[in-house]
DNA sequence: TCCGATTTTGCAAACGATTTGCAATGAAAC
DNA sequence: GTTTCATTGCAAATCGTTTGCAAAATCGGA
């Protein structure tokens, strides 16, 4: 479990090598997508895209952009989307070459966000997959608690 | 595992049972309501609210009628909440007495449904509340997967 | 280095799910 | 029955997200 509040991304991955997978794939390297990208890159938690929107500077992007975006960097599995069943999405940089999988575990209070590297289901997926017949398994699993923090702070 | 597709709710309860509840709690057992609960109690998979609305007859009830009533009976935990990730937050009723904690299993192309008894994070939140400090912590985990019928009809 | 083909962007409008204000209605207690 | 308070229906508002479209930007080739 690592705290990602405000610590270094757990694999930080240099901007050039974002764009470049970028170009690979034949996507242009806009200024709009830079800047988003290295925004990502420097976060360690999940981002709405409202926050990803305020985080910009003004004027360097515009909502819609930063939708087609995410969407589209979500088909090339640059970023991954998690949902903290507030209704809206966040997504987080995912390290080349890896999946990027993994929980979190959120505060229901000030929305601090732990992540989880173990996955629990996994190893579960195989067996459902035996009992239902179902292919492709995939799971979404998220933790949710009162951090420590606002525990002390009892008061709204 | 139990396919919840059209068979008997695992649990259960008589709608006077429900409507009692209602009253044990001292909220009014109105038409509206009373609609809904005999709906929800036939149904053994989550239902959405438009689903809900769809399925009531016709001028029973308003769709901001059923918005206040699934937060009531979710306050009154008389149902459970359940987030398949399409948007739309879907409801389940909860036999009396129990917590109706358990995950599932959804077809991504035709959204059958199937229950899942086991849960298998559960035993990982008091390992999670050792290590991180946070209280209270619960879980939302759903499967998602291409069921055996959808796999044998590969067109779209 | 300029050009044309193709993407990408910004803006505004559309959308679906959900919430809310408010006046009218209904349920339950006196 | 009348009073009181919760509940309803309707319409409008809100929030996250998507889409149409014309303008602007990118990239490969001349």
């Amino acid at each position: 479990m690592t705290a990602s509040g405000h610590s270094p991304k757990r694999s930080a991955e240099k901007l050039a090598d974002l764009t470049e997978r970028l170009r690979r794939q034949s996507r242009k390297v806009t200024g709009p997508r830079q800047a988003l990208l290295d925004l990502l890159r420097q976060q360690s938690h999940p981002l709405a895209i409202r926050e990803i929107f305020a985080a910009l500077p003004a004027g360097i992007s515009d909502l819609a952009t930063i939708y087609r975006s995410m969407h589209l960097l979500e088909q090339m599995r640059m970023v991954k989307r998690f949902d903290f069943g507030d209704g809206a999405a966040r997504f987080e940089l995912v390290p080349e070459g890896e999946d990027g999988h993994h929980h979190h575990l959120v505060c229901t209070r000030c929305s601090v966000v732990l992540e989880i590297e173990e996955c629990f289901p996994e190893h579960v997926e195989r067996s459902l997959a035996q009992t239902s017949g179902f292919q492709g398994i995939t799971h979404r699993l998220e933790f949710f608690g009162l951090c420590p923090e606002c525990q002390t702070t009892k008061s709204i």
